[in-house]
Order: C-alpha cells, then sequence, then structure tokens
DNA sequence: GCTCGTCAAGAGCAGTGCTCTCGTTTTTTG
DNA sequence: CAAAAAACGAGAGCACTGCTCTTGACGAGC
C-alpha cells in the first residue's frame, strides 16, 4: 500500500488540492474579490455546491489561500538567508530583502492578501499566525545574531530616549528578535516596517513608475536602511 | 440668486453629494467591497437604478471616493503643517506624521482604499494623481525646506554610494522634493515609504496586538526616523 | 402651450455565496 | 457477506450584486 489512505481520503486530498490550485492561479489573476467558487466548480466541471464538501465557505478557502502564501514567503526568506554565511549579517538582511520584494512582485495578489488591506468582511483566523511571523523569525534572528556577535553598530547619532511604555512592548517582540536591548528592538521594527513600506509602494502602485531601475533604487535604499540598524554592508 | 445654477442643476448636486455621503458611510462600515449601490438606492428611497443617472458605473463612485480620501488626508497634512513654525522641520515632519496617522486610524476602510492593495478590476483613472500627491508635496517641502536652511544633518556614517542609474529617477522624484542632491531624496523616500509602512502594519494589523501604546511607539519610531533622515528633533 | 431633455422606476440579465434535497457510491459495521 | 452509515455530486432554489433597457412622468426653454 502507498498508504494507509483509503480510497476515498485519497481523491479528497488531490481535489482539495486542486480546488486550491484554481484558487491560487484565479486569484493571481483577479485578485481577491474575484475569487468565485462558481469558477472555480465550473472550471473543474464539477456543481458550485460540490465545492461546499471541501472548504465550508469561501473565507475557509481565503484562509487555506492566506496560510499557504504566508509559507511561501516564509520559505522563501528562509532559503535566502540560508543561502549567505551566518556571519554575514548584513548579506543575510539584503537576502532577505530582495527575497521578499520578489516574492511579491511575482505574486502581487497574494501578497495584497497577505500585507495589503484585509479582505472586508474576513476575519483573519489564529491559525494563520504561525505561517505568518516565519519570515519575521527570520529576521529577528539576523538581527539577534548580529547584537550577540557585537556587529550591530548603528551610526553615531542622538537619538531620542525610548519612551518607558514601550519596556513591555519590546518584551513581546522580544519573542521574534531575542536577546536585544529595547533600542535595537525599536530600530529594528523601524526597518522590518520600512522594507514592507518600500515593498507596498512599488506593489501597489504609489511610485507610479516614477522609477525606472526599481532593483537597484531598492537595494541601495536597504543597504541604507541596513546602515542606521548598525549592520556594516 | 443664490447662484445661477437652475433648480435642477441645484437638486441634482445635492443628491449627488448625498450619494457620496452614503457610500462614504457604508465604506466605513463594510469596506470597499461593501460598497453597494443598490444599498445606497434602498437607503436613500430610491430605485437601484436611479443611481446610474449619477454614478455611470461603481468604479466612478470608488474613484469620487478615492480623490475625496486623497484630499482629506492632504487637507489634514497641509494644516498639521501649517500649524507649525516653517523653520521648525523637525516638528513638521512630526504633525505630519501625526496627521496621517491619526487620519488613518479614524478612517481606516478610506485609508485601505488609498494605500492598501488596489481594489480588484479597478483602474485608478489619472485623475486622482493631483489629490494623491498633497500631502506628498507638503512632506516634500519639508524636507526641502530643511536642506535649504542647511538643517539636514543626518548622522555620520558611511553610506553605499547612490547606484547612477538613480540620477535620472532623482530628477523625477525631485518635483515633489526640490533643490535637493541625489542623497538626501533617497533617504527622504525612505523616510516617507517609512512612515507609510508603520501605519500599514499598524491599521493593517500586522503588529497584531503587540503594542500597547502605539501612540508613542510610533511616536519615538518617527523621531528616530527624523534622525536618520537628518532632521533635529 | 408644446416640445424636448432629464429623471425615477420597474423589469430583466448574468453573475455571486450559500442551503437543501435527492439519488448514488463508498466505507464501516453487524 | 450483507446491511447500515457516512460521504459525495448534482440540481434547484434563495437572496443578493452590478448593470441595461424601456416606460412613463415631470420641469425648463422656445
Amino acid at each position: 500500500m502507498s498508504s494507509s489512505l483509503t480510497a476515498r481520503e485519497r481523491v479528497r486530498a488531490e481535489l482539495t488540492r486542486e480546488i486550491t490550485d484554481v484558487a491560487r492561479r484565479q486569484l493571481a489573476v483577479d485578485g481577491a474579490s474575484g475569487l468565485s467558487l462558481r469558477a472555480i466548480a465550473r472550471e473543474m466541471g464539477m456543481a458550485s455546491s460540490a465545492i461546499y464538501r471541501y472548504f465550508p465557505s469561501r473565507d475557509d478557502l481565503l484562509t487555506t489561500l492566506i496560510i499557504d502564501g504566508y509559507n511561501a514567503v516564509g520559505e522563501a526568506v528562509e532559503n535566502a538567508d540560508a543561502a549567505v554565511p551566518p556571519e554575514d549579517h548584513g548579506g543575510r538582511w539584503m537576502a532577505v530583502c530582495h527575497a521578499v520584494r520578489d516574492w511579491a512582485l511575482a505574486h502581487p495578489h497574494e501578497y495584497a492578501l497577505l500585507y495589503g488591506s484585509p479582505v472586508p468582511g474576513y476575519r483573519a483566523p489564529q491559525d494563520t499566525v504561525p505561517a505568518a511571523v516565519r519570515d519575521t523569525a527570520v529576521y529577528g534572528r539576523i538581527v539577534s545574531d548580529a547584537h550577540r556577535a557585537g556587529a550591530l553598530n548603528p551610526p553615531d547619532t542622538t537619538h531620542p530616549p525610548v519612551p518607558p511604555s514601550f519596556h513591555e512592548d519590546a518584551a513581546r517582540v522580544r519573542e521574534l528578535i531575542p536577546d536585544v536591548p529595547d533600542d535595537v528592538v525599536v530600530r529594528g521594527l523601524i526597518a522590518w516596517t520600512g522594507l514592507f513600506g518600500w515593498i507596498n509602494f512599488e506593489v501597489f502602485g504609489q511610485f507610479d513608475n516614477a522609477i525606472l531601475d526599481p532593483v537597484s533604487a531598492f537595494d541601495h535604499a536597504m543597504r541604507c536602511q541596513a546602515r542606521t540598524l548598525g549592520l556594516s554592508i
């Protein structure tokens, strides 16, 4: 036997996968609100009502796609990070930046689903969280590693003092960026949100085609960001 | 006469305004994809088909809402900037940051329409651009003013050289941040995208309630951002 | 006073998510 | 091995959507 699954369970798993595949293809073409259970059923040659045997609602299908998306970008980030020597913290940061950006530009609609405006009426269930923090966890390890190695040397400047109310929050964020002081947590958050801010502008068309060589502009911006974070490039 | 408009034109303008008002209210409650022409008509006590006398399609209504939204945030930013002494460039930057954030948190669905993922199938017409750059223009003047006044002193660090391909792009961006060198353009873009990146994380729930005192965290982050941009705080 | 353009309303088309029922098929149980 | 149980696909149907077309009424200008 290939497995202990019954024939029914095997065909069920196969059909479930096919549904998500078709859905992902529709998502790539028409975006989240173009996702139609009836269209999926039509393309698969089955009745629309049959889809509900596999996904109880459109939102459940959306949740599956979101989790898959988080895992995809998380895996891309993990691979990019693993391809750089661990002690080259600046290189790891740049690899992560480009991995996120490349994935976002290759799957703009999926990216929008993850990091854009939430789908109205849809409330992401809590089980998306583990997948959602995969990329952030990689980033946190980079910052943490660099700090532990003493390779985090931010430019000499007068930074305002971290507000006292941030101490508690920093403790929570430290689950993802372990063993760093509060001011590193702050700089880490700034760089991380800055990365996604730039990518959002690019993917969502805010730059309005004003940048002709977006790759090197992005690369340079993230290099500068690395410097203010304290990484040597 | 209150104006040279005929009675018909006046009631038409009045009805058009009422439609957008109802639409904005629906938008605030249900988000962009919950915007229903039939529901608007129902709430106004008129036939759904009558709406089409005023807006030829749902997308046209959406465009009106988007332009109104850009103007609202633009006006908020302009007012915030004007309330600070022009020579206090750091204060102006912080005022702009908080103005954008406050508006975004007060109108999350409208903000999502402007700076989140684009509505699938909807292509923003070119006449949204003038309204869309109002806030950016204010920001550009702040950076430009600070540079001209010699008040832009970025922290001393080794920044990578600006890539040659960026020269042309910088010229285009300089329409909004006039009279500054290329490296200031880059830092300006980083700070601007960083502002929206942070706000996006907050509005779109990426922080996942990990930050208990979001106002002071945001304030501190933007103060740090100001320092890397070169503004004194 | 009459014509002409503007307007609201209604019916209708094609599409959507979702539910329910009804046979059929497969698995599990006796 | 046969019977009960569970899973399944198909179809009809409900309430909803954006949008179009036609019909009839109302008001402004000649």
